[in-house]
DNA sequence: CCTACCGATCGGTAGG
DNA sequence: CCTACCGATCGGTAGG
């Protein structure tokens, strides 16, 4: 209801593009892409939901442009971090301690990487898909460099880290471990698999 | 279109019911709450939407009571799989090893187990969550018995393993391994962690 | 189990 | 950015 009317209108258009894009970011990562209406958008926003149109195509545009700039921030990220370790398992500890520290910040745009797959049409799960793919091939170099044992798949194994560390959002509350050690955690039960060198 | 017209009229009613729940749990499962209208199960079920007032109550009485029985079911199969075994390591591989399964048949009514929180209104939530603690304590038993090192956070490990078994269902597909070989994959990868005895 | 309908909500648009 | 509206869809109900 009550609305700051002290934002600056510098580069108005562009800049109010950008507010939009928070507020849905926000929306669509709590609610979901089904629970997110664009009246829902637009109340946040202070306008009625047919005035977003200026600034956006459509809902479906939104969430696709949403959902693949955090992927790929978040690919950044994860990959700055693991340059800057030489061993391959601490690659490892690197990655799930960023990737934990994006997942579990709920005020950012980079949150988002919602799953909800099966939530969304058919068409928007399908451009989803192709940038997730780019974001697992991320997480494939690493597990293919780690010296895991012989009886260890390492496609499941990436796939349970993956899965495991998106839905850390589900239950992760503020307060007792910091995503950090939460990070270092998801390390210790992954690493432990050295093979009897 | 086409329905078989041979259905048993035995016990009309309860055995309609049955069906339309049946029908109801795949939809679900594969569309997610919302996903699903009440004109959707009355299509696969021959019928109008309005006709399925009958058998059920409302669409969230159907959801929760689905979801409940899916739960319920599964925690009991589980139990009998753990009770098999002695050793705390072995129970965890049973555990997985069924959860693994029942999470990767399509076909299954007990394999709804919906991890759509986000999407379904928040009174269903709340009887969702209701239920799903009885189960989660299953694990948290499991994993109160097992010898992990001292740095390793229980209450993370499990809440890692959970969510993980859970979300299986969003990658599994048939052919490659089977859901008994992922099941020991991941008990692979939680176990090697016995303390340097 | 159907017909016929309700009030609500949705994404989106025209025209200003 | 608003008014006013569209066609579609939703869960659910009355009355037969």
């Amino acid at each position: 209801m009550l609305e700051g009317p002290n934002t600056r209108q510098r580069d108005g258009a562009s800049e109010r593009r950008r507010e939009i894009q928070e507020i849905a970011a926000q929306l669509f990562a709590r609610k979901g892409y089904r629970g997110t209406s664009i009246r829902d958008i637009g109340e946040k926003a202070g306008v009625l939901g047919g005035s977003l149109y200026h600034h956006i195509k459509s809902k479906d545009a939104l969430f696709v442009e949403l959902h693949n700039e955090a992927l790929n921030s978040a690919a950044e990220r994860i990959a700055q971090a693991m340059a800057a370790q030489a061993d391959p398992w601490e690659k490892l500890r690197a990655a799930c301690r960023t990737l934990l520290e994006i997942q579990s910040d709920p005020n950012s745009l980079t949150l988002p990487m919602m799953n909800d797959f099966r939530e969304v049409p058919d068409k928007v799960r399908a451009e989803l898909i192709e940038c997730r793919d780019k974001f697992e091939a991320l997480f494939a170099g690493l597990v293919r460099d780690l010296p895991l044992p012989d009886d260890i798949d390492r496609s499941i194994y990436r796939n349970l880290l993956l899965s495991l560390l998106n839905s850390v959002a589900d239950w992760y509350r503020p307060g007792r471990l910091s995503p950090q050690e939460i990070g270092d955690q998801v390390y210790r039960i992954f690493r432990h698999h050295c093979p009897p060198a």
